[in-house]
DNA sequence: AATCCGGGGTT
DNA sequence: AACCCAGGATT
C-alpha cells in the first residue's frame, strides 16, 4: 500500500477536528472512546464539552459518576463513559495522573482494547502501534480484494497484519489517521469515490470491479422486539418526575421513568401499577406508546401515567426536577417518553 | 464465536 | 427500512 500517497492525500484533504490539535494523550483517549461506533461530526460538541469540564484524568477522576453521565447523555453506549472514568481513576492511582505511554499498561486501562490502545500510541507518541476499525476493515478489503466475512478469525488476523505493516515507518499516527479518513471521505460503504482516491492504482477492488461487493458483511440477525410499559409519575406540580437508576439493565447507569418488560400479554394498567409498586401506589391511566429503535431492540413502550400518586424515594428511585435533567444521565427513550405526555 | 450495548445520520 | 459508524466487555 503506497504510504507516501497516502500521507500526501491526508495533509492536503483531512478534515480539522478539534482532537487534530492536540497530542494530549488523555484527550485522545477520551476522543477515540467517544468515537467508538459513533459518527465523529456526532461526536464533536460532545467532546468539547468533556475536555472543558474534565480537563485532566484527575478531573474525570475525582467527579461524581452522575456528572459524568450528563456529559454523555445522548451519546448512547454509556458504558464507554463508565469504563472511561474507571481508567482515569486507574491513571490517578497507579500512574500519577498520566496515561501510560507502555502499550501493555494502556491495554489494561477499562475500556481501552487493540484499537484504542494503538490510536493513543500512534498519535500521541508517534508509535508504530497499528489500529483496524470498520474504515481500516473497508479499505483493506477492497485494496487487498479481501472476501471472507468481516468478523471471522481469518479476516480479523488479516487486517491486523495488513495494519501492522503499513503503520511501520515515519508518521505512524498520520498514518493510521489517513486510512481512516479515506475510509470515512472517499472509500465510503456505497459509492466510493475511486476517482479520486490517492491508491487506487493498488486496489483490487477497483481492478476487478468489486468495489460494490466488499466488503463481505458479517451475518446479523433481526433485532429482537421488547414490549415495555413503564409509569410517569409526578409531584409537585408536574415539575418533578419519579426517576430510576439501574446499573446492570438496559441503559446501566442512567436515569429512567419505571419500566419492567412485558411477555405474552398487552400491556394493561396492572403492569403501570406493578412498575410503580416499588416506590407506592397511585391511580394509573393509560397514556400512549411510544416505539425506540436501537441497533439490537426494537421496543414497544405503553406509557402510563400515575396520578393522585404516592409514590415516594427509596433507594432505587428518587424525584428529579424537569429543569434539572441536564444534570444526570438520561437516555434519548427517557426524553421521548417524556415528551409523549408533554413533560418535555 | 456470539451477544450485548445507543443513538443517529445516510442512502 | 437497511446500513453502519475512529469498539470493547462479557458469556
Amino acid at each position: 500500500m503506497d504510504r507516501d500517497a497516502l500521507l500526501r492525500w491526508y495533509d492536503e484533504h483531512k478534515r480539522d477536528l478539534p482532537w487534530r490539535r492536540t497530542r494530549d494523550p488523555y484527550a485522545i483517549w477520551v476522543s477515540e472512546i467517544m468515537c467508538q461506533q459513533t459518527r465523529v461530526e456526532t461526536v464533536i460538541p460532545y467532546y468539547e464539552k468533556f475536555l472543558s469540564r474534565f480537563p485532566t484524568p484527575a478531573a474525570l477522576a475525582s467527579a461524581p459518576e452522575d456528572d459524568v453521565m450528563a456529559m454523555w447523555s445522548g451519546l448512547g453506549y454509556y458504558r464507554r463513559a463508565r469504563l472511561l472514568q474507571k481508567g482515569a481513576r486507574e491513571v490517578v492511582a497507579s500512574y500519577g495522573g498520566q496515561v501510560p505511554r507502555d502499550r501493555d499498561a494502556r491495554l489494561k486501562l477499562p475500556g481501552v482494547g487493540r484499537y484504542t490502545a494503538g490510536a493513543i500510541g500512534s498519535i500521541a507518541w508517534s508509535e508504530e502501534e497499528p489500529v483496524v476499525d470498520g474504515n481500516v476493515m473497508r479499505v483493506f478489503a477492497r485494496h487487498f480484494g479481501i472476501d471472507s466475512p468481516l468478523g471471522a478469525k481469518e479476516t480479523d488476523a488479516r487486517m491486523w497484519r495488513e495494519a501492522e505493516a503499513l503503520v511501520r515507518g515515519p508518521r505512524p499516527g498520520d498514518l493510521n489517521q489517513s486510512i481512516m479518513e479515506l475510509g470515512a471521505r472517499v472509500c465510503r460503504p456505497r459509492s466510493p469515490t475511486c476517482l479520486v482516491c490517492p491508491i487506487a492504482h493498488g486496489c483490487v477492488a477497483k481492478a476487478e470491479g468489486r468495489q460494490a461487493q466488499l466488503p463481505v458483511p458479517k451475518v446479523k440477525k433481526a433485532p429482537r422486539r421488547v414490549t415495555l410499559a413503564t409509569v410517569v409519575a409526578t409531584r409537585d406540580k408536574r415539575r418533578e418526575i419519579l426517576l430510576v437508576k439501574q446499573e446492570r439493565a438496559l441503559f446501566g447507569g442512567l436515569y429512567m421513568t419505571p419500566a419492567l418488560e412485558v411477555k405474552g400479554a398487552a400491556p394493561s394498567e396492572a403492569h403501570g401499577r406493578a412498575a410503580l409498586a416499588p416506590f407506592g401506589s397511585g391511580r394509573i391511566v393509560s397514556t400512549g406508546k411510544v416505539e425506540h429503535i436501537l441497533s439490537h431492540r426494537v421496543m414497544e413502550v405503553t406509557v402510563f401515567l400515575a396520578t393522585h400518586g404516592r409514590a415516594k424515594t427509596n433507594s432505587l428511585g428518587r424525584f428529579v426536577a424537569l429543569d434539572a435533567l441536564h444534570t444526570i444521565g438520561v437516555a434519548s427513550l427517557t426524553k421521548k417518553i417524556l415528551r409523549s405526555v408533554d413533560l418535555l
